[in-house]
RNA sequence: GGGCGCGUAGCUCAGUUGGUAGAGCGCCGCCCUUACAAGGCGGAUGUCGCUGGUUCGAGCCCAGCCGUGCCCACCA
C-alpha cells in the first residue's frame, strides 16, 4: 500500500458513504462488469428479470428491498464466476402513465380528446424521455447492478412485435376471441379492466323491496335489490324451483313496474330461498349473475347506463341522461309514489370498485377481446405441482398460486385506453383480420383499443431478451433463475408469466419464485403517498448511505409483512462504520508481507501459511468457515434477513468483539502474557499460557507498518513474538468477510477491498468463497467457548465486587483446562498471572475451573463477599430446579439418553460452583 | 361466505425436528482501554393472547375462544 493510501486509511476514522458510493459505482460500471456477453447457456449463466418500475414512476422501499433481494443474488453469482445478467427496463404501465399525461394536459387547460390521439401518444413519449430515467438513476443510487446498457421498455419496437406476435398466435389457436360479454367497465378511466383490478369496499347501501304485479292480477311478487335503477333493464323475475312460496308462479308473467314490460317468472337453481324475498329481479344487462341468469334462459339483455356512467335512451325519457346516483333516487320517488315499494332495510356489503380509479365498478355487457385461460393454466399448474417452479416461501403461496389458477376465468385483455400495445386486429365491414399487419385491400380499419399493461408484462422474461427471435441474449439468459417480487402481483403477472412463458417458449420463464415482505409504514399501515405514510427511500440513503438501507431492508424482512424499522437501517450503518474501522485496526495493524497470496481467487489459508497458528486463531477460522456454510445455504434458501444478520453477528461480536481483542496484544508487540504493567517484559509467558507447539521468532515487534523484523530477529534478546500468524489470520478473515458481505453491502465493502494489500482487482469480481468443513475445528471451539465463558464470568465477577475496571488483579488459574488460554484470559479479564506464591482471599468459578484472586489493593474480599450473594442465589436456583428435574423418575426414564446425561453434567458444574462460593 | 397469517422484553421482530426464551433499538451501571463513544464491558426486563388437551417436558403439537391483518368470492 502507498504512503498516501495508508495515511488516508489513517486519517478517515469514520466511514462516510456519501463520498464513497458513487465513486465506487462508477468504477463498477467502468469495468463493464454488470453487462455479461451472452454467451454459454442459461444453464451455465444466472440471469433475474427485475420487475419493471413504471417508466415514469420513482423509487420506493417495495423496490428497494425487492431490488436488494436480486441484486444480493445476481452480486454472488457474479462472483461465482457466472455471467450474470440482471435484465433491466421498465414497464409503459397504460392506464398509470395515461393519467399522469393527461393530468398534465389538464394542467395546461387541454384534454387528449382535443390533442387527439396520434399527438397524445407522441406527447406520452416525450414524457417517457423526460421522466423515464428518473428510476434508473434511483436503482443507480441503490447500488443495483442491473445491465444499464440494455435497457428495455415493453413499448419498444421489438417488444412490441412480440406482443403482437403473441396474440396473434392465441388467436389462431382460438384461444383469444372477441365477444359480447359481461365485463367491469370502469366510469373513472372508460375502459373495461379485468377481475384482478376491480377490489371490493365495504358499502353501506339499502335494500329496496319492490312489489311486482303479477300479470294475472292475483296479487304481486316483491323482489330485494339495491340498485333499484337497473330496474328498468329488468328483463324476469328469478325464483329457486324449490321454493314452495313460489313454485306455482313459475311461468306466469309479471309487470314491471315504470315501464310495464312483461317479465317471465322462471326457476333457477342460483335463488337463493333464505336471502331477501327468494325473489330475484333479474338484469342481465347490469349484474354479472343475472348475465349468466340470462343468457341461460335465453333472456333479452338490455341495457340503461352507458359507458359514461349515465342512464342511456333505452332507460326511458324520465331518466334518459342521469348518473346512476341520481336515477336510482329518481326512479325510487317513482315506486314509492306508484305505491310500489314495499320496504326498505339498511344494508351493508361488498361492492367492486376500481383498483385504479377508485370508482364503483359498473356493469355492462360490452364487445371485448378475451383470453380463454384455461389450456394455459394446466401447464402452469403443473410446473408447480413438479417443482420446476417453486416459490419461497413456499407456504401459503404455492397453493394460492395453485387454487387461482384452477378456478382461473377468461381474462378482459382490450382496453379503452390510448396509450399501450394497440391490439392487431383489423375489420372491415363483418370481416375480421388478426395479424401484425394490416391485411391487403382498401377500407381495413384497425381495432382502437390497445391491450392491458399485464398481457404485455407478462411476456417480460423472453421478450426482453428478443424473443421470438433466437437471440444469443435468449439462448444465454432464458429461462431466468430466479424472479423475486411481492406477493401482490402473483396473479396479476408471475402466474401469466409462468402460463405465456410455458406456452410460448415451452420453457417455464424461471426456477424459484422469491416472494419478499411487505413493507409497511412504522405504524403498521401501508405506506403511501395518498395516506402520508410513505417513507422514501432515497431519503434514507441520502442519510445512511446506500449500503445501510439494503442491509436494514434487508435485515427487518422476513416471510411475513414487516413494518418499516428505522433502527434496522441505522444497524446498516453501525455496521458499515464498524467494518471500516476494523477494517484500519487490520491494515494497520497487521505484519507486512504475510497478506494472503496475490492471487485473488483463492488467498492462502493462514494454516498453508504458518504453523505457528494459536488456539485462538483457529477457532475465528473455524467460525469463519461455519459462517461461509451457513451464509451460502441461507441465500440458496432466499433467508437473506437470517444470512445478514448471522454475518453481522459473526462479525460483531466474535470477529471484532473477541478475536480482535485478543488478536491486539501480539499486533502491538507484547509478548503474549502480561504479567506486569510493564509494557516491555522480556520474560516471556509464564504458566504455560501458549498452547502453539513451535513458536517462531523471526518477525520483529515494531508497530510501524515496515517491518524490519528480519535484521531484529538477528540483533538483542530473541523476541518471543511471531506476528506472522496473527497477521495471515486477520487479513484471511477480513478477505472473507469482505467477500461474504458484498452481495449485501457492495460499497463499503469494494472500498475497504481497494485497501487490502496486493493487486486484487474488483472484489465485485473476486471469486465467491467456499466453506471448507476440514478447517472446522471442535477443538478450538471448545476451547474459546471456556475461554470466553470464563472471561465473562470473570468480568461478571468484578464488576459485583465493586473492582475497578482499570485495576489489575494478582490471580491464579486452578483446574487445568484453562492454562492453554492463561494469557488471553489474563489480558481480557485483566488479571496478572505472575505472582504464584501467596494464598488466594477469594475464588471464582468460571466455565471449565476456578481461579484464585491473590491479596491486592484493589480487590476487598469482605466487600466482595457482600455483593455475590445474588450470584449465589442464581447458582442456588438452578441447582434447585436441575435437582428437581433429575428428581423426576419418568423424566430420567423417558426423556432420551443424552438430554438427561446433558442434564446432569450441568447439575454437577454448578454443584460444584456453588461450593466454591459457598 | 371460504382460505391464510399474526398475537413472544418498553418498541420492531427472530425462534430451525418439543429439551433452562433471543437480536436490534430503548433502559440501568461502569469505562474517552491509541480501530470504532454511531464504541467497549457488565446488568435488568417476558405467567411467549386466553382456556383446555397430548407429553417426563409445550413459545413450538392438538381443540376451542378472544383480538388483529391479508387474500379470494357472483347472495339480490
Amino acid at each position: 500500500m502507498s504512503d498516501e493510501r495508508l495515511s488516508e486509511l489513517s486519517e478517515r476514522t469514520r466511514y462516510s458513504p456519501r463520498e464513497v458510493e458513487s465513486k465506487v459505482f462508477a468504477r463498477w460500471e467502468e469495468a463493464g462488469v454488470f453487462s455479461p456477453e451472452p454467451e454459454g447457456d442459461a444453464s451455465e449463466n444466472f440471469s433475474i428479470a427485475v420487475p419493471p418500475p413504471n417508466v415514469t414512476g420513482a423509487l420506493h422501499m417495495g423496490h428497494a428491498l425487492n431490488g436488494t433481494y436480486q441484486d444480493v443474488l445476481i452480486r454472488r453469482a457474479r462472483m461465482r464466476g457466472q455471467r450474470a445478467k440482471w435484465i433491466f427496463g421498465t414497464d409503459h404501465a397504460g392506464i398509470a402513465t395515461q393519467v399522469k399525461v393527461e393530468q398534465a394536459l389538464a394542467n395546461e387547460g387541454t384534454t387528449k380528446e382535443e390533442l387527439g390521439r396520434e399527438a397524445f401518444i407522441e406527447r406520452v413519449w416525450q414524457w417517457r424521455s423526460q421522466y423515464g430515467g428518473v428510476i434508473t438513476d434511483q436503482f443507480r443510487q441503490l447500488g443495483a447492478s442491473l445491465d444499464y446498457a440494455d435497457e428495455r421498455f415493453t413499448m419498444d419496437d421489438a417488444y412490441a412485435r412480440a406482443v403482437a406476435e403473441v396474440f396473434t398466435r392465441l388467436y389462431a389457436k382460438g384461444l383469444i376471441y372477441r365477444d359480447n360479454y359481461m365485463v367491469n367497465w370502469d366510469p373513472g378511466t372508460r375502459s373495461a379492466i379485468s377481475d384482478l383490478e376491480v377490489e371490493q369496499r365495504r358499502l353501506d347501501d339499502t335494500l329496496y323491496m319492490i312489489d311486482y304485479p303479477l300479470e294475472s292480477g292475483s296479487g304481486s311478487v316483491t323482489v330485494a335489490t339495491v340498485r333499484p335503477e337497473t330496474m328498468l333493464a329488468d328483463t324476469a323475475i328469478a325464483v329457486n324451483p324449490g321454493d314452495e312460496r313460489y313454485t306455482r308462479l313459475i311461468g306466469e308473467r309479471a309487470v314491471l313496474p315504470l315501464v310495464g314490460r312483461s317479465l317471465p317468472i322462471i326457476g333457477d337453481e342460483y335463488v337463493k330461498m333464505d336471502f331477501g324475498t327468494g325473489a330475484l329481479k333479474i338484469t342481465p344487462g347490469h349484474d354479472p349473475n343475472d348475465f349468466e341468469i340470462g343468457r341461460r334462459h335465453g333472456l333479452e339483455e338490455i341495457s340503461v347506463i352507458g359507458e359514461d356512467g349515465r342512464m342511456t335512451e333505452a332507460a326511458g325519457e324520465r331518466f334518459a341522461g342521469l348518473t346512476t346516483d341520481d336515477a336510482q333516487k329518481a326512479v325510487v320517488k317513482a315506486l314509492r309514489e306508484g305505491g310500489c315499494l314495499a320496504g326498505t332495510q339498511p344494508y351493508t356489503h361488498d361492492v367492486p370498485h376500481s383498483h385504479r380509479s377508485g370508482m364503483r365498478i359498473e356493469p355492462l355487457i360490452s364487445l371485448q377481446w378475451f383470453c380463454d385461460m384455461e389450456q394455459l393454466a394446466g401447464p402452469a399448474i403443473d410446473a408447480v405441482r413438479d417443482g420446476r417452479v417453486r416459490f419461497s416461501p413456499e407456504r401459503p403461496h404455492t397453493q394460492v398460486y395453485r387454487d387461482w389458477l384452477e378456478n382461473i376465468r377468461p381474462w378482459c385483455v382490450s382496453r379503452q385506453l390510448w396509450w399501450g400495445h394497440r391490439i392487431p386486429a383489423w375489420y372491415r365491414g363483418g370481416e375480421i383480420h388478426v395479424g401484425t399487419e394490416a391485411p391487403d385491400g382498401d377500407g381495413w380499419v384497425r381495432d382502437e383499443d390497445v391491450l392491458d399493461t399485464w398481457f404485455s408484462s407478462g411476456l417480460w422474461p423472453f421478450a426482453t431478451l428478443g424473443w421470438p427471435e433466437q437471440t444469443e441474449q435468449l439462448r444465454a439468459f432464458y429461462p431466468t433463475d430466479v424472479l423475486a417480487t411481492g406477493r401482490d402481483i402473483i396473479f396479476l403477472w408471475v402466474a401469466r408469466m409462468v402460463m405465456l412463458g410455458i406456452e410460448f417458449t415451452g420453457e417455464v420463464p424461471f426456477a424459484d419464485v422469491s416472494i419478499n415482505s411487505t413493507i409497511m409504514a412504522p405504524d403498521g399501515r401501508r405506506m403511501s403517498k395518498s395516506l402520508g405514510t410513505g417513507i422514501d427511500p432515497l431519503d434514507e440513503i441520502a442519510e445512511h448511505g446506500a449500503d445501510a438501507v439494503r442491509f436494514g431492508l434487508v435485515a427487518m424482512s422476513s416471510t411475513q409483512d414487516v413494518r418499516f424499522s428505522a433502527d434496522r437501517v441505522r444497524q446498516g450503518l453501525d455496521l458499515a462504520n464498524k467494518l471500516w474501522n476494523a477494517s484500519r485496526l487490520i491494515l494497520l495493524g497487521v505484519q507486512q508481507g504475510v497478506e494472503p497470496s496475490p492471487d485473488r481467487a483463492q488467498p492462502q489459508h493462514p494454516a498453508d501459511v504458518t504453523e505457528s497458528l494459536l488456539a485462538e486463531d483457529r477457532w475465528i477460522l473455524s467460525r469463519l468457515e461455519r459462517v461461509t456454510a451457513r451464509t451460502e445455504a441461507q441465500i440458496d434458501a432466499f433467508e437473506l434477513s437470517s444470512a445478514a444478520l448471522g454475518l453481522y453477528d459473526f462479525f460483531w461480536s466474535e470477529l471484532c468483539d473477541w478475536y480482535l481483542e485478543m488478536a491486539k496484544g501480539r499486533l502491538h508487540e507484547e509478548t503474549g502474557v502480561r504479567s506486569s504493567p510493564d509494557r516491555r517484559s522480556d520474560s516471556g509467558p509464564e504458566t504455560g499460557v501458549r498452547s502453539s507447539p513451535d513458536r517462531r521468532s523471526d518477525s520483529g515487534p515494531e508497530t510501524g507498518v515496515r517491518s524490519s523484523a528480519d535484521q531484529r530477529s538477528d540483533s538483542g534478546p530473541p523476541q518471543r513474538v511471531d506476528r506472522t500468524a496473527v497477521s495471515a489470520t486477520l487479513l484471511f478473515c477480513l478477505d472473507r468477510t469482505l467477500r461474504l458481505l458484498h452481495p449485501l453491502m457492495p460499497h463499503v465493502t469494494e472500498e475497504i477491498w481497494s485497501f487490502m494489500p496486493g493487486e486484487r482487482g474488483l472484489l465485485t469480481t473476486a471469486q465467491w468463497p467456499a466453506a471448507d468443513p476440514r478447517r472446522f475445528d471442535e477443538h478450538a471451539e471448545a476451547e474459546l467457548g471456556r475461554t470466553i465463558a470464563a472471561v465473562t464470568e470473570l468480568r461478571r465477577y468484578r464488576e459485583l465486587a465493586g473492582v475497578k475496571p482499570s485495576a489489575i488483579l494478582p490471580a491464579r488459574l486452578v483446574g487445568g483446562s484453562l492454562d492453554g488460554m492463561a494469557g488471553q484470559i489474563a489480558r481480557l479479564a485483566r488479571l496478572d498471572l505472575a505472582e504464584v506464591d501467596r494464598a488466594p482471599v477469594a475464588e471464582v468459578p468460571v466455565a471449565g475451573g476456578a481461579v484464585e484472586l491473590l491479596p491486592s489493593d484493589a480487590f476487598d474480599p469482605d466487600e466482595a463477599g457482600r455483593r455475590i450473594q445474588a450470584q449465589r442465589d442464581k447458582l442456588a436456583d438452578e441447582v434447585r430446579r436441575l435437582e428437581h428435574k433429575l428428581g423426576n423418575e419418568r423424566f430420567v426414564q423417558r426423556a432420551p439418553a443424552e438430554v438427561v446425561q446433558g442434564e446432569r453434567e450441568k447439575l454437577d458444574e454448578y454443584q460444584r460452583a456453588l461450593a466454591r462460593l459457598g
